[in-house]
RNA sequence: GCCGUCAUCGUCUAGUCCGGUCUAGGACGUCGCCCUCUCACGGCGAAAACUCGGGUUCAAAUCCCGAUGGCGGUACCA
């Protein structure tokens, strides 16, 4: 099935025969980013469409910045947008002796060389450099030594970069060209045991062979030096494609700053993978037609990584929660009512934060007393609950949100429960009418069509205004300014409460 | 500063490779109307873009050159 229509984008140079093979390569150095899902999210696409393999590798060579926690986040983040891995995961942290070895390898043959300049001096002559309007790169002291300084020690290892042009062809950007020539020699290594970020990389794609390298544009600036090593280590090119970044409102790189930059925290915050999925995707991509919804499974058969946009693109949050809404739409209530259940769970530990989730959906909900423990364990609750709010939805936060006052009686404004331009004693003597006509039904006949029927008479006796009577029983159920409508609400309430809650706003207008 | 890269409605994009079918299509958002006790849903409708300047051509959003602007990188982070 994923072989349909392969022929028509990218000869691939170097890739014939064989399965594609792709790589998603986190650092654990922060919760997992929305931009990262999303170049994760890409590979995946492009590795299910084409039949290859998807590896999983944990970039951990900064000892000092990697956590435990990060790498746990990454997982549970690819894990609920449902992007499985077929190898790995993998960490550099593990794999050490390869990079030793490669890194041994370019020593010997000349092609690296130790450093002996210290920090200090380094910082001094780029200083140097920047005042004068030069570029700050190394300036190559140490690359011909014949012996090694006396007394001093080597403090990193370096690269001897040629004087020449790197070309490469992205799969995105066309043809990309940089002079080796302004880099300067670049530190691999802090020293054997410690190896950077750009050969590790290197190593590493070579020995998994990964045939197309799909990452963000921010690494644009890197792929020629990679390119460099490869070169000196007889490894074979991968392709490249960099993809555009997303971006902050004022199209900036997205950050934290500006944006919720957490995938995690969608999930938090009510969204459904399966619009977190297409919505990421559609940032940069669109496949051919004008639908808009497309679940994970069809986008894997229709994704093209030839059309990738090469602009930014701007995340708009607006656009997340209507794909959201949508998604939403085909789940059916009891569906909804499953998906809510870990939200009022967090809800019942005492509004939000949970275990170090710091978020903020449900944080006021009601959570203490015997009525919300009840209605947030009472499916039959639950599900009529949903069925009234869906449409005011956009994430499953929102229900609860939305809905506080299901599960607890609203705090009374006096004002509110008269109409605008209405008066006092008419919305008393609304209230006076539609609660006798509530008691009067008996208390298992109060199904929505008694209730409606009831509230119907009320409208007629009490002269025929239907705004009249249903905005005060309205805000004496709901105490909000917008809400479900009465017989819903009262619908999902059931008799005693609707009663109680229309004699208590008796009380107070 | 230097290197690289990008440029269609406010936003995501279709169209650009193979110039005419583009009086530039779709979606989100916005606005208006209908429905309506409120909000939301739903229905109908509207406003809204080819960054600028040259060139090539009978013809350019599409090709070429330049300018401008944005963004990314410039680490012994990844």
């Amino acid at each position: 099935m994923y072989m349909k229509g392969m022929s028509e984008r990218s000869a691939i140079p170097g890739a014939s025969g064989g399965a594609v093979r792709v790589r998603f390569a986190p650092s654990p150095t922060g919760p997992l980013h929305i931009g990262s899902a999303r170049t994760a999210l890409f590979n995946w696409l492009f590795a299910r469409r084409r039949g290859g393999v998807f590896i999983l590798r944990i970039e951990d060579t900064d000892a000092a910045r990697s956590k435990e926690e990060f790498e746990k986040d990454i997982i549970d983040g690819l894990s609920w947008l449902g992007l499985g891995w077929d190898e790995g995961p993998f960490r550099q942290s593990e794999r050490g002796a390869h990079y030793r070895k490669y890194l041994e390898e370019l020593l010997a043959k000349g092609d690296a060389y130790y450093c002996y300049c210290t920090k200090e001096e380094l910082e001094a002559q780029r200083e140097a450099l920047l005042s004068q309007g030069l570029p700050p790169r190394y300036g190559g002291r140490c690359r011909s030594l014949a012996a090694p300084p006396e007394g001093q020690a080597p403090q990193a290892i370096r690269f001897k970069v040629p004087a020449t042009k790197v070309e490469f062809n992205d799969m995105i950007r066309g043809k990309v060209s940089f002079d080796a020539s302004l880099f300067g020699d670049i530190v691999i290594a802090k020293n054997l045991a410690a190896p950077l970020y750009n050969f590790t990389v290197v190593v590493d794609d070579a020995l998994m062979e990964i045939t197309h390298v799909i990452r963000g544009e921010d690494h644009l600036s890197n792929t020629p030096k990679q390119i460099l090593f490869q070169r000196a280590l007889g490894f074979a090119e991968p392709i490249y494609a960099h993809i555009p970044l997303i971006l902050n409102a004022d199209r900036s790189k997205m950050s934290k700053r500006f944006s919720d930059t957490a995938l995690l925290s969608y999930r938090r915050r009510g969204y459904l993978p399966a619009a977190v999925v297409n919505f990421l995707a559609f940032l940069g991509w669109h496949p051919k037609g004008d639908r808009e919804v497309w679940p994970a499974d069809e986008l894997a058969k229709a994704f093209d990584l030839a059309g990738v946009q090469a602009a930014g693109a701007v995340f708009d949050e607006q656009k997340l929660n209507w794909l959201n809404r949508e998604y939403m739409k085909t789940m059916p209530d009891e569906e909804i009512v499953r998906a809510l259940g870990p939200f009022f769970a967090r809800a019942r530990l005492g509004g939000g934060a949970g275990q170090g989730s710091g978020g903020s959906a449900g944080g006021a909900m009601p959570s203490s007393g015997k009525l919300f423990a009840e209605r947030t364990d009472d499916p039959e609750f639950l599900r009529k609950f949903v069925a009234v709010e869906r449409s005011r939805a956009d994430t499953l936060a929102d229900f609860l949100e939305h809905g506080k006052f299901f599960f607890a009686l609203p705090d009374y404004d006096a004002a509110l429960l008269v109409p605008q331009g209405g008066l006092r004693e008419e919305a008393r003597a609304a209230l006076a009418a539609a609660a006798d006509a509530l008691a009067g039904i008996d208390g298992r006949e109060f199904t929505r069509e008694a209730v409606a029927a009831a509230v119907t008479d009320v409208i007629t006796a009490t002269g025929g205004k239907r705004g009249a009577v249903l905005w005060p029983l309205r805000t004496a159920l709901s105490g909000l300014r917008a809400s479900p409508g009465p017989v819903e609400i009262m619908d999902v309430l059931g008799k005693e409460e609707s009663l109680r809650r229309v004699r208590k706003a008796l009380d107070v207008v």
